[in-house]
RNA sequence: GGGCGAGUAGCUCAGUUGGCUAGAGCGUUCGCCUUACACGCGAAAUGUCGUGGGUUCGAGUCCCUCCUCGCCUACCA
């Protein structure tokens, strides 16, 4: 084995292995059986925009570290990975990249479309290559870090299969009434000309003004009366559209005003002044800013801003929409009483701005400007600002109980608030209801159920249809008619008197027998007289689909919002709803039947905060929607991980613009995949941000980051240690035999075993609870601490003359590998294949669990030692020997008696007998080269040990006395602190009275020892004179 | 505005239901190439646990006040 470990030289070798052993393909069909449990994760898929960064070698580590833990205690274990198309985001990028390259963007395959020359198809095809580079990138990462998903099962959400969830899925939301056509004001991203979802709007602090307006009032033949009133908005441009004045009825002095009438300047539109007690009286004093701007009137205008919106649905006020779909403002989109503001047209809303306060200033009817900062929202993906805008969408119903409701009491009840619970009685968990399968889903830190909760309490109906060309496109299909096609219109409603042609005769090709249950109908009656009808057909159906278009449907040009198929992602990526037709879309894999009975829900889903609201609620809702029947189905995990966010040493977000960003493969190649991990893995605390300082590499000039270093040196350090012990083996092997009997081992064999039981519970109990910190913090501490430097330097002297204890170390090292396996795979993996081929010797109750194979330590069994092995005796023992060395060794350093220098310990009485019985652990580990009970005859060092005085003679040719007399007089010094504070807490009453007895035994006990230790350091000094 | 989190050694972080003299790694200092490992070994130094109060025999830990920072959320008057 070279000197150090060179990732470079094993890690793709060790992943061809782990693939040809086809270790990571989950068999579902074991779980049916009932031949081993299942336990599953479905990868958050990563957006094809870009390659894996940092936060996702997190996540991913995480991940693998449970799936590969799960794998050896003998799970049926599946890892689904997959991309996500990732929308606006892909489309964006390809649009950028064609700017970039010249190629004039997605305008020109706008232009090609409109012209009849497939500039979509030709758009999208561009981005299916982009695609399917960046995740042929992303698994290559993937594989790279070592992640263990079961890639013959890897997923794409456009994929045949999860297109055929997204259309049965909306099919079925479609049918049942949760998905509805609005016109409503929408976030409209004017950038990318699409609609947004709240969730996909940044609130942005803005510095900015408001603007204090004059607006002349008329009377009733519209002659100004040469008063006026203001309003104050932050949005003057958007008078244009204003279609009236509010002021709240109960304003002493402005009330007066309802009922009158105002001019719109330039515009000349006469708009009513209304009462409403939206809005805010005018208090110059208030902390609110509101009251504290406001005018007391305010300008309505009901087609740019939400809450005008609501106050024009109350008062009926006609809504105005003043700008194109790029945000200019435009006559063309239903503004028709331009009067002699057609100086505005064509300007960008910010050119607006300046234009109509000048207009205003000029003709002397801008009362004030005044500074204000204010949140406004952005495109997260634009960074425009969003304007509200009238359009037609679709909408899912969330807000609906068979969704929503199912959303919240699928939470743990303890994870729950009274709060919540009070404001939705329905919503808590029906747990006393067989087959309700409520209160099963765990947040892991649970603080993260709350927000989850609070996002449910003020959810919103989502907005689902998207302007753009990537993605799933809305299977839906409409067309204006004179007549309702619907045969329920027909027998609800009343046609005596029209004409009504006959149903039969008119649409009868819809209602063939073949067509039954394949279509689902929306129709709407318009303004006009007409009907548009709306035909959501089943996946599967393409021939009644080309003969709608023959009758003239057109299928919706819209898309869906990308996180309408990552909702159904536990779904999707199982095969439903349709798992027979899966097995013939992906000549991969035949059994999607059963991956959906063996792994939904799966065992945990790891992700980071922000999706919680963005993707797992959504999850939540689908699954339980559409895997329910008498009741909601079940929810799609167990349990939710939400892991930290790596931030840079100054605690700012990674990011490609600060520059502040660590690439994954640049480690890899630095340090080795298993040193990122364990690295990531020691970092993952349970708190929301963790920061991790980041340096140029000047070598390599690329960012890098010296906490690495503890995952490389932790690498290392087993790599030498497995070196040793293997030279060791090989040396002397190891016959086999039956396995041996713990009671016929020697102290420090017992004792490391005990360790390898401490540490097997220790690391237990931290992965059931993701706490991966203490994960690695166990490794490291059994690792270096208990094997490296005691385990090995105590066998040393002993290790080639007893068999034994070959054997335990044999089998510890076997043990310390698959422990940390989960979170180092490739090293452990090469040093298993080193060490198999050792002959090895059992210790009974020395157990691992079973699996399917072991070929590769991947698939071998996780340690189960009895816990008869953890010995209390041993570890008692030994950590007597330690506290010895420590001393011995403290002295030592005292007088810089060099390492190579062997010394005499004079020990008598019992700590004597405990010498030789141990030996030569002690004169190993302290560099003794004679124990003796005669005392010292020339010059010697005296030190403290159990509270008697002992010595240690030879350190060097003779003892410096100074040097002695002031490391004596220091230990003196703190034993007298020590003491004093001791004695002060069992002089109070309150404490021997009220404090538990043992307690204050056990500090009594302890005062005892301190001032034996302090009589017997006060002997040597008075010794020393 | 509301919610959540953080503030402990120079740095990055632990510290579970209140109970040994508050810990680890990195860094620093001293001594060592003790043939598994200098990506190492041994030893050492460093803390008003953000502030001010309270509860308690006892508070880093529980309660209240305030300060600083971060994140999420909120109808752009």
């Amino acid at each position: 084995m070279s000197k150090a470990y060179t990732p470079a030289e094993h890690e793709s070798r060790v992943w061809d292995k782990w693939i040809r052993a086809n270790a990571f393909h989950a068999d579902p069909a074991r779980v049916l059986t009932g031949d081993a449990q299942p336990y599953s994760i479905l990868i958050p898929p990563p957006n094809v925009t870009a390659a894996l960064h940092l936060g996702h070698a997190l996540n991913n580590s995480i991940q693998d570290i449970l799936i590969r833990a799960h794998r050896m205690m003998g799970f049926e274990t599946l890892w689904m990975p997959g991309t996500d198309h990732a929308g606006i985001a892909t489309q964006t990028m390809v649009d950028k990249k064609l700017k970039a390259e010249g190629k004039g963007g997605i305008a020109e395959y706008k232009k090609k479309e409109l012209a009849g020359e497939n500039g979509r198809e030709q758009f999208t095809q561009l981005v299916q290559d982009f695609k399917d580079e960046y995740e042929a990138r992303i698994t290559d990462q993937l594989k790279k870090m070592g992640c263990s998903c079961d890639y013959e099962r890897q997923r794409f959400t456009m994929d045949d299969i999860c297109a055929r969830a997204v259309r049965e899925a909306f099919f079925q939301l479609f049918k049942d009434g949760l998905i509805e056509r609005g016109k409503r004001l929408v976030n409209w991203d004017p950038v990318t000309q699409t609609a947004l979802a709240d969730d996909e709007v940044e609130m942005e602090d803005i510095d900015s003004h408001f603007w204090y307006m004059k607006y002349p009032v008329v009377d009733n033949s519209g002659n100004e009366t040469g008063e006026f009133v203001t309003v104050a908005t932050t949005r003057p441009e958007t008078y244009l559209g204003d279609t009236a004045v509010a002021v709240n009825p109960n304003d002493p002095e402005r009330a007066k005003f309802i009922g009158k009438s105002v001019k719109l300047p330039f515009v000349n539109r006469v708009i009513p002044v209304i009462g409403d007690d939206y809005v805010v009286a005018p208090d110059p004093e208030s902390s609110d800013s509101k009251a504290k701007y406001a005018s007391g009137f305010l300008k309505v205008t009901p087609a740019h801003d939400p809450n005008d919106y609501m106050i024009g649905q109350r008062h009926n006020l006609p809504i105005i929409n003043i700008m194109a779909p790029d945000a200019s403002i435009s006559d063309k989109h239903g503004w028709e009483d331009v009067g002699d503001a057609q100086r505005f047209l064509g300007l960008s809303r910010e050119d607006a701005r300046v234009a109509v306060e000048a207009a205003f200033r000029d003709a002397n009817l801008l009362a004030d400007k005044k500074l204000y900062s204010h949140a406004v929202g952005h495109s997260y993906r634009s960074h425009a600002p969003v304007e509200p805008y009238l359009s037609d969408q679709w909408y899912c119903r969330v807000t609906d109980d068979r969704l929503r409701g199912n959303a919240q009491r699928c939470l743990v009840p303890d994870q729950r608030t009274e709060q919540s619970i009070k404001d939705w009685p329905d919503s808590r968990p029906k747990m006393d209801t067989p087959g309700s399968n409520d209160g099963t889903m765990t947040f892991h830190p649970s603080r993260y159920a709350k927000t989850y909760e609070t996002w449910h309490d003020n959810l919103r109906d989502w907005c689902i249809s998207r302007q753009l060309w990537w993605g799933h496109r809305i299977p839906v299909w409409s067309k204006v008619t004179s007549f309702p096609i619907d045969p329920k219109a027909y027998s609800d409603r009343d046609w005596s008197g029209n004409s009504a042609p006959s149903l039969e005769q008119k649409y009868e090709h819809l209602w063939k027998p073949e067509y039954q249950g394949v279509l689902a109908i929306h129709e709407q009656a318009n303004a006009d007289g007409t009907w548009t009808s709306h035909i959501c057909v089943k996946p599967g159906n393409e021939e009644f689909e080309r003969e709608l278009e023959s009758d003239a449907y057109t299928q919706d040009p819209d898309v869906l919002d990308t996180w309408f198929s990552s909702a159904l992602w536990p779904l999707s990526t199982m095969g439903w709803p349709n798992p027979e037709a899966a097995n013939n879309d992906d000549d991969r894999a035949d059994d999607f039947p059963a991956l959906l009975a063996a792994y939904n829900p799966t065992s945990v889903l790891t992700t980071a905060r922000e999706i919680i609201t963005l993707w797992v609620s959504r999850m939540a809702m689908f699954n339980r929607y559409f895997l329910g029947d008498k009741h909601a189905g079940r929810a799609p995990f167990k349990d939710v991980f939400i892991h930290a966010m790596i931030q840079d040493g100054e605690g700012r977000k990674m990011s490609k613009s600060l520059g502040n960003g660590v690439d994954p493969l640049d480690i890899i190649d630095s340090h080795g995949a298993d040193a990122m991990r364990f690295t990531l893995c020691q970092m993952t605390t349970q708190t929301q941000d963790v920061r991790m300082p980041v340096e140029l590499d000047e070598k390599t000039g690329k960012n890098t980051s010296p906490k690495f270093d503890i995952g490389r040196n932790l690498c290392n350090k087993l790599w030498n240690a497995s070196k040793f012990a293997i030279m060791m083996l090989e040396s002397n092997p190891i016959e086999p035999g039956m396995d041996i009997d713990p009671q016929d081992l020697s102290l420090i064999d017992r004792w490391m075993l005990s360790r390898i039981v401490h540490a097997t519970n220790a690391i237990n109990t931290s992965l059931r609870k993701y706490q991966f910190k203490d994960y690695a913090d166990a490794i490291y501490d059994l690792l270096w601490r208990d094997f490296c430097d005691w385990y090995l330097e105590s066998i040393k002297p002993t290790v080639a003359t007893d068999p034994n204890q070959r054997a335990v170390l044999r089998l510890v090292l076997d043990s310390i590998l698959r422990l940390m396996h989960p979170v180092t795979p490739f090293i452990t993996e090469t040093i298993f294949e080193r060490l198999e081929s050792i002959p090895s010797r059992g210790v009974i109750g020395f157990n691992h669990s079973e699996t399917r194979s072991s070929d590769t330590l991947c698939q071998s069994g996780w340690p189960e030692p009895i816990d008869e092995l953890r010995d209390e005796v041993a570890e008692d023992a030994f950590g007597r020997v330690q506290s010895l060395v420590s001393a011995i060794r403290e002295v030592r350093a005292h007088n810089k008696v060099i390492a190579k220098r062997q010394i005499v310990l004079h020990v008598a009485g019992k700590l004597a007998d405990d010498v030789q019985r141990w030996s030569p652990l002690v004169e190993t580990n302290a560099g003794i080269r004679e124990v003796t009970s005669d005392a010292p005859g020339g010059s010697s060092a005296a030190f403290t040990f159990e509270g008697a005085e002992y010595h240690l003679s030879d350190l060097a040719d003779a003892v410096d006395a100074s040097v002695e007399r002031e490391r004596l007089q220091k230990e003196l010094d703190g034993l007298d602190k020590s003491i004093k504070g001791i004695e002060g807490r069992l002089s109070n009453p309150g404490y021997v009275d009220k404090a538990p007895a043992h307690l204050v035994q056990q500090t009594r006990d302890q005062l005892a020892q301190l001032v034996k230790d302090r009589e017997a350091t006060r002997a040597a000094l008075d010794k020393l004179g």
